[in-house]
DNA sequence: CTGTTAGCGCTTTCAA
DNA sequence: TTGAAAGCGCTAACAG
């Protein structure tokens, strides 16, 4: 069914059907209907690579997420996928494993596929051999998450968050807390959870060196549950992703701790599941949806300024705490416990 | 970068580039690796749009989800998107939000997309106009989760499943089993575990009408928790989906009930996450990227072999009882409890 | 307001 | 083995 058919069988040319379907006003309303009319009894549908060719422009939009297994993205994506389809655009979206190699893959794999534009989660934007290319290309790229002064990003200060969270713990008496936090390398949003916590235990006067990187996803309850055993151990625990706290509150559980009773778990990301499970997920909240929202949006923007994304367009959304279950204030016994054994 | 700009760096004709990337045996070896280098030097790729205009196809695959928030078509949707890049095509997904009005739309939107095939779940093959459309169009498709005769379907057998679920529980010591479902006309997925609780309900001798549809996620885990507290209550819920049995233990909390001790709950899916929860979700468990990796193949196979895809080549694929630490012997004390409850 | 026409970049006969 | 040329379906000057 191509446009040539439609013409023929309204008795106009394949210019006047195009018209119809995309400059409507400069057709009289008389053909203009009957042309509608015949389209729709013909059930054509315009050729999307035809048009893509044609004007250069495939109204697809490439997207490059670490993983769909992370509900953080996979809430993003549906963010993006849903304000991609409202402003008219399709969206081809490629994982990388958190893989710098996939990175590049994927990015490659987008440019040959034509895409208009990309919305990206990269592991590091100052090292990203990806980012580079796309700007080669000089795509219009927006970034999600990621936060970096050269780069346009829609993303929440997540350094900022853990150090209130840090505070906030300090607060409710905690004083042994440790991060609990993916490959560092892997991610820049990790490095800043880091730093916010250095800052944070600097501030509220704690010792700082209570770290845990967890590698292996697999493994990672039992890593955890280890650092539960030991004499002295945290009485809290900042993760740096709530897949991280989930993987917590399980350790505690592997080592014989109730949370929040004898354990402070608190995660980040806001993971809608987070809510429903028991105890509900004490954690710092990002609108994942809303940051892929926001990253199209601006990208949508772009395209249709033919305008390159400036850095400085990027975005700061607002991140929140949510109380939840899995956090309280420390036990004042088990304090006193784990003075003593400090002592020994 | 054209392809008729490598050409003429390369001294050749266009139809010799193209060659050299789509019929490389066609042309000499020592034509093609200067070819090859020039185009790498200029950092040509093929334009897919005109591609895909020449040959009539796009190479891209449509996906139709009810959700992304559902973990199983994350995973699922992880699936596809590997097995489609592996065999060189790109995704392009759509989700419905379980609405009938949206699948429409959905399959509309890919249609005009020009994919070649679509991987869908519907709600309900049998009343789908969306399929209608689909097999109007003489477009190749899949269906993943989505169970029926007449259509070319990978799933596993939900039915008989929970058939066995129900067996095993009663085989516990369960006399007192609900299924916890979510709306029965949104899924023919719920409407067969319906049928397998029914039938093994009756295989058990136990009475049957214990049904629990819960409409709105919102309110899921209050309108659980109102079941679990009136006299005779459930031992056990069955919950058509993982989703619903984590709500559950949350009712079972709000109920001031323990799991496994004083409820069991058994999920449906086998989503990643369950195995990380505590207590660990005992589910029936779908190979959730498997489904969507054997859809996808089934669809390349039917698209490499310009064959339609015929209901004969449904896959059913295998699920298993994952034990999980939510499902559990009724406490005997309990029992006697429940009994004299019943007596009165 | 409408038609004619050229051509987007590629693949694929057909000839050489 | 290679090249010439047609044409996929569409849009956008340009002319009328």
């Amino acid at each position: 069914m191509s446009i040539q058919e439609v013409a023929k069988q309204a008795g106009v040319s394949s210019a006047t059907v195009s018209r119809v379907f995309n400059l409507p006003d400069k057709v009289t309303e008389a053909t203009r209907e009957r042309v509608k009319r015949i389209a729709k009894a013909l059930g054509y549908m315009p050729n999307a690579s035809a048009r893509a060719l044609r004007t250069q422009r495939s109204r697809v939009l490439g997207v490059v997420l670490p993983t769909l297994l992370n509900p953080v993205f996979a809430e993003c994506l549906d963010g993006i996928a849903s304000a991609a389809t409202a402003a008219g655009y399709a969206i081809l979206p490629v994982t990388t494993d958190y893989q710098l190699a996939q990175e590049d893959q994927a990015v490659n794999l987008l440019l040959a596929g034509n895409v208009d534009g990309m919305i990206l989660v990269v592991s590091n934007p100052s090292t990203s051999r990806a980012l580079k290319r796309l700007q080669a290309a000089k795509l219009p790229y927006v970034l999600a998450y990621n936060r970096h002064t050269a780069h346009p990003c829609v993303s929440v200060d997540s350094q900022a968050a853990v150090v209130a969270l840090v505070a906030y713990l300090a607060q409710l008496g905690h004083r042994r807390i440790t991060l609990v936090t993916g490959q560092l390398a892997a991610s820049d949003r990790a490095q800043q959870r880091l730093r916010g916590f250095k800052k944070g235990m600097m501030a509220a006067g704690l010792k700082t060196s209570d770290l845990l990187e967890v590698p292996f996803v697999k493994s990672a309850a039992q890593d955890i549950s280890k650092l539960l055993l030991i004499k002295g151990r945290p009485t809290a625990l900042v993760c740096s992703n709530d897949l991280l706290a989930i993987r917590s509150i399980r350790a505690a559980h592997l080592a014989g701790l109730s949370v929040p009773n004898d354990l402070s778990v608190v995660g980040f990301d806001g993971i809608s599941i987070g809510e429903d499970l028991t105890p509900i997920l004490s954690t710092i909240t990002q609108p994942n949806a809303e940051m892929g929202r926001r990253a199209t949006g601006l990208l949508v923007q772009a395209l249709a300024g033919g305008k390159p994304l400036k850095p400085s367009s990027s975005l700061t959304l607002e991140h929140a705490f949510r109380e939840g279950e899995s956090c309280a204030r420390p036990a004042p016994i088990l304090m006193e416990i784990l003075k003593s054994h400090k002592k020994i």
